[in-house]
This record gives C-alpha cells, sequence and structure tokens, in this order.
DNA sequence: CGGCATCCTCCTGGATACTG
DNA sequence: CAGTATCCAGGAGGATGCCG
C-alpha cells in the first residue's frame, strides 16, 4: 500500500492520537513492521540472542531467501535489528534484536490481547449464526 | 497482501508472544485493521459519537466513496463499527465505534508512543550522517 | 445523501536460478 | 553459508460513472 499521502491525515484538533499536519506515528509503526513476514522474522530473533541467517529462514515458514533478506534489511534500516558479519570460512552472520526493537514487543502484546479476544470474538459470532 | 498461509508461522516453543499452531492474534488484529484507510476512518470515529458518512468522507482526506464503503462494511463485520440507518429523505447514515472498537484504542496508543519515539530516533540518525 | 459497478494501474511478494 | 538477479502474478487501491 502506498503511503506518499495518507500520513498526513487531516482531523478536527482535540484530544486524538496524533496531532494534527504530522505525520501518524501508528502508521509509521505499522508501515515499519508491516508486510507479510516482517513480524514472523521479529518473533523469532525475540526469543533467541541471535540468529543465523539460515537458522531464520528454517524458522520462519515458507519464506524465500529474497524477502527474508529485504525484510532484514529494512528492519535494519530502521533500527530494529542488527546484523553482526563474523570474518570466517564458511561465512557466519548472527541477527538480533536491538534496545528499539524490544521496547517495540510491549505495544505488540497489547495487541495481541486484544487479537486474541477479537478471535473469541469472531468465533462465537459465527456459532450463532449457525 | 495474502494471509492464507502466514497465520500459522511455525516457532519453536516458549515464552513468546504467541502459541505454535495458532492463528497468530497480533497479524489477525493488524489484517483488521491494515491497509491505507483503516486507521485514518477508525481516528476520525474515535473522537465523535456518531458521523455521517459524507462527514466521514470530509474527514478522511483523499478517500473514495469505494474505498470508504468498503472499508466500513469489513469494520462492521469484525464488530469495530456499528452503522444506523434513519428511515428519512434525504437518508441518514450514521456510523459509530463499538465498545470492541474503543477497546482497540489502548493497544493503538502504545503504538503510537512507540512510533514518536522511533521518529526521532530516525531523525537524530538522519541528521548525525550530515 | 449514501452508496455500488466497472475498469485499470502499480506494487508487494513469489518462483527460479545463480554467486563469492 | 548467505545472499543477488531477473522475471512474473495477484491483489490492493484509484478513477470514473451510475443509482435508489
Amino acid at each position: 500500500m502506498s503511503r506518499k499521502t495518507a500520513y498526513d491525515v487531516s482531523l478536527p484538533k482535540g484530544e486524538s492520537l496524533y496531532e494534527r499536519d504530522e505525520i501518524c506515528p501508528i502508521i509509521y509503526a505499522l508501515d515499519i513492521i508491516g508486510g507479510k513476514w516482517k513480524l514472523p522474522i521479529l518473533w523469532h530473533l525475540a526469543d533467541q540472542e541471535a540468529v543465523r541467517y539460515n537458522e531464520l529462514k528454517r524458522g520462519v515458514t515458507g519464506i524465500t531467501n529474497m524477502m527474508l533478506t529485504k525484510c532484514l534489511r529494512e528492519l535494519e534500516e530502521n533500527g530494529l535489528v542488527v546484523r553482526v558479519q563474523y570474518p570466517e570460512v564458511p561465512p557466519r552472520v548472527e541477527y538480533s534484536l536491538t534496545e528499539r526493537g524490544r521496547e517495540l514487543l510491549p505495544a505488540l502484546n497489547k495487541l495481541n490481547v486484544w487479537g486474541k479476544e477479537q478471535i473469541k470474538y469472531i468465533r462465537a459470532r459465527g456459532e450463532e449464526s449457525n
């Protein structure tokens, strides 16, 4: 989805979640962790110290080299992930979450709680229509 | 983005944010509020009691009838928004957040806080490279 | 006023093959 | 082992026009 213009959503002022005429931090955040693979990658990094490229690839089911590399680069650019390359043969590269990356986890956890409730809610709703 | 398979991300068990072999609540949540217009619409509904269709359209800058209608229908299906139609001429339709929709706001607020920090972080980083 | 139908474009992500 | 390069399909979203 293209976000060229949507950051500056104009709204009436007030105590809303964001400030007028600013880029929206939530949309900004979601762009960073958006797409099909960013979250799976982040989770896989979340419960380990450092993970090697192929280890990551095995962990994130179905991802291709292209997408894995691309996502890791983007996460790195945004400072959520660090890449450490060891000068060995065969090559070894390890990825891990930065402090900034870890700071995102509580927010995701909130979403997680809501999402679980939502799943229950939708299921209950589906059954009552049977 | 197609989520046909990505819900069931396989990960080593442990105290990670989600349970193995379950659909991931975070991805589920992000799918519901994802896309270009859902968040702008939700915010616009967040600080009002009830909003009429064209009022909403004026508030969410740049959205077309098609996208507005489509997004509202999807939000309604997921129980975040209610549509109330009044039997008048000319027709009047009002949209508002449900309780479930409001329960999402605290989670978004967390993301908002992180996003603001992230913006500062990225800006600082950009300047140090000048 | 509050939509829906149709057509079209572009961008994300997939498939496949190759390399230092 | 840890990636790149190239090509391609599908779907989200945009433009435009019509309707009860």
